[in-house]
DNA sequence: TTGGCTATTTGAATCGTTTCATCACGTGTG
DNA sequence: CACACGTGATGAAACGATTCAAATAGCCAA
């Protein structure tokens, strides 16, 4: 028995400084010290060796009662939590799943997130998440540092970012990735999307049925497939009507409030404003709706509003917004569901993709049916 | 050589099958493989042993320019990814922090999220949250989970509960613990806390000076300690008014949405009807102004509202809402600082805690001078 | 040529688990 | 009584890295 000599109170039990051991004084030495009791103390206190405790923690059945008990009552004494490093170490397996998200801050992913967990909480899965802020070298490093954690598999939403070489690379070294909201450009994997076309075509649909004309739409940055898709939407909407598009009412945004705020400034100020506005995410409505405010305009009187996910919810707004609902829990839970069972090779064969449904919400924010011009627009706010 | 059991492509280099090691058929025939090259490979491949592989990734320059060369030119081969789960086995650190929160879809904690995320990653730390959704026994056996995964240090936002049996275990086992938000019940640990009488305080004080009386509080959880200082606050705020506070109008919630929803119906049915009301966090708030339209009240001018939290931000409130906001990355930030230097052994002694300043913000949801009492409701929205 | 010294390089031991071949110990059978 | 057999229990090897004492190489002086 030594005082152990980083935090000079502890006593170290035989099995970390011994004869037989004089290398822990290396980390002693640079003053780390937690205690944690091993298996091989565990054992030795039982009075059994280190594979019958071993058993005993994985439910093997073929220990007998007596030294059952000996042991899980050395385990209750010493407060012993297996080291899950070194068991990953010697199984190959980490019981854990990365989770790469674009946009921690937009409520869509926090939702998907908790979908996430649950599920894989259920299965003894730990989900460590990371957030990008849509930067394609931030993935880069994530996925990087993911990987030499040996996490079992990773959920990913993609940042934008036309070259996917450094997902190719990670899927190439066999490590099972499922594609959350945004499928990897170039790569087919296991994906839980959203049919991003019939959400936008939906809520165009909508607009034009109750009677806009004009309708203005800011999408996601190209580059992103969904943008790409949700703005196909409005193509398909307008076609089904026998409407032509106007290729200056279709403005690119990159799913940012910024950019939502500054394009709306710019739709308001021009000579002829669209009679409505159809959002393809909610963080950029935030800033559209920034931006109605600051110059007095209000909907659905003087413009029409409809937008892609419906993150600020049932609450608060007056008018209401007419929204396109994502089911992101649900998006959550099957994507880990999915990736889980790759993992555990329940799931063989091709990619598999997983679309769901959105849901059009229809609210206040595109009640009126025969929508006023440009007209009667109150003085700014200042 | 030979075709990998599972994948039934891979070839295996011999530091994976070879007359030494025949045991990996074990992991093998189980149907995991991930072909990922170690260190043995490497140094094979490169003609040099282990101990200049390893000198070589942690740029000991004792190591000389050819055999470096070639080493680096292994490593890019084989796209060699050091093994993190086996370092972490040997320096017994694993470079990761675990966070908990309670409620991530209360957009504070994943502000919160990237300020820690931010300061970690700076330091080569890969932040590992999890949710709690303000159960204690999720928080256990969460808490359970990161310990068995060896992580560094734990940021640790408390779900509320008298018991901190759970915590004050984790703490004994020599795993530093930073408190952000709310400090766990009775440990003293290392916290960033905000100075939250102060900003219950400042807040009635501004309600008091324009003029509103009978200010109802919906307060958090009085389990936890937080709920209580933003009481405190609007107590002092009182005193020092001279003014008594009536006990009917404190009303405990439990900060989620529902709670204020519920509270914020009942006090509006009330025969007397507060002129004002102070909100404990966001999350609430929301319930109160879902209650508020379906109730057709108006404010100011029905009623004034002040809130903890600054979660709808300057966004799309007409009028917008007199707000404590407090800096959230900013407390993410310094938790993270503090648990690493504290990890680092940088910070001896006593537990530290430090104080943030919340800020009011006052807008339009407190403008009027002259509360108007109870009338001049307009119906309610259906 | 040899010895001494320094600058590199090596490789065995170790971290805390799991796994499985082997062993010990009764017990029942021929 | 000898033997086979089954049930538990054991303990050594292995996972992939780091570390450091020891070996080696290179160089210069004697």
């Amino acid at each position: 028995m030594f005082r152990c000599f980083a935090c000079g109170i502890c006593l170290h039990a035989p099995a970390i400084i011994s004869p037989t051991t004089p290398k822990p004084l290396q980390s002693l030495r640079r003053g780390r010290c937690s205690h944690m009791s091993t298996i091989v103390e565990v054992a030795k206190r039982a009075g059994v060796s280190v594979g019958t405790v071993s058993n005993v923690l994985s439910g093997n059945p073929s220990v007998g009662r007596e030294l059952r008990e000996r042991v899980e009552a050395a385990i209750r004494a010493l407060d012993y939590h297996p080291n899950e490093i070194a068991r990953s170490l010697k199984v190959k397996q980490t019981y854990m799943l990365g989770m790469v998200l674009p946009d921690i801050t937009n409520p869509f992913f926090p939702d998907i997130m908790r979908g996430a967990e649950e599920k894989a909480l259920q299965r003894r899965y730990l989900l460590v998440t990371a957030n990008t802020d849509e930067q394609i070298e931030r993935e880069q490093s994530i996925l990087a540092a993911l990987r030499s954690r040996r996490v079992d598999g990773i959920l990913l939403a993609c940042a934008p970012g036309k070259d996917s070489g450094h997902i190719r690379r990670v899927v190439e070294a066999g490590i099972p990735v499922v594609c959350l909201d945004r499928a990897a450009v170039g790569i087919k994997l296991d994906s839980v999307l959203l049919d991003n076309v019939r959400g936008g075509q939906d809520c165009v649909r909508h607009l034009l049925r109750v009677g806009y004309r004009n309708i203005a739409v800011i999408t996601g940055p190209h580059k992103l497939q969904i943008a790409r898709e949700r703005l196909r939407g409005y193509v398909e909407a307008h076609r089904e009507a026998h409407l032509d598009v106007n290729r200056e009412l279709i403005l690119e945004g990159d799913f940012r409030e910024e950019s939502g705020y500054r394009i709306a400034k710019e739709l308001l100020l021009r000579r002829v404003r669209p009679s409505a506005i159809f959002v393809c995410n909610g963080m950029m409505t935030l800033g559209v709706l920034q931006a109605f405010e600051e110059m007095g305009v209000h909907y659905p009187e003087d413009l029409g509003l409809a937008t892609f996910d419906d993150i600020v919810g049932d609450h608060s707004f007056y008018p209401r917004l007419t929204v396109v609902a994502q089911p992101t829990y649900e998006m959550g839970a099957q994507g880990a569901d999915l990736l889980m069972d790759r993992i555990d090779g329940k799931l063989k064969g091709k990619p598999l993709i997983v679309r769901l449904k959105p849901t059009l919400t229809v609210r206040s924010s595109t009640k009126t049916q025969n929508p006023v011009a440009v007209s009667s627009l109150r003085p700014a706010a200042l």
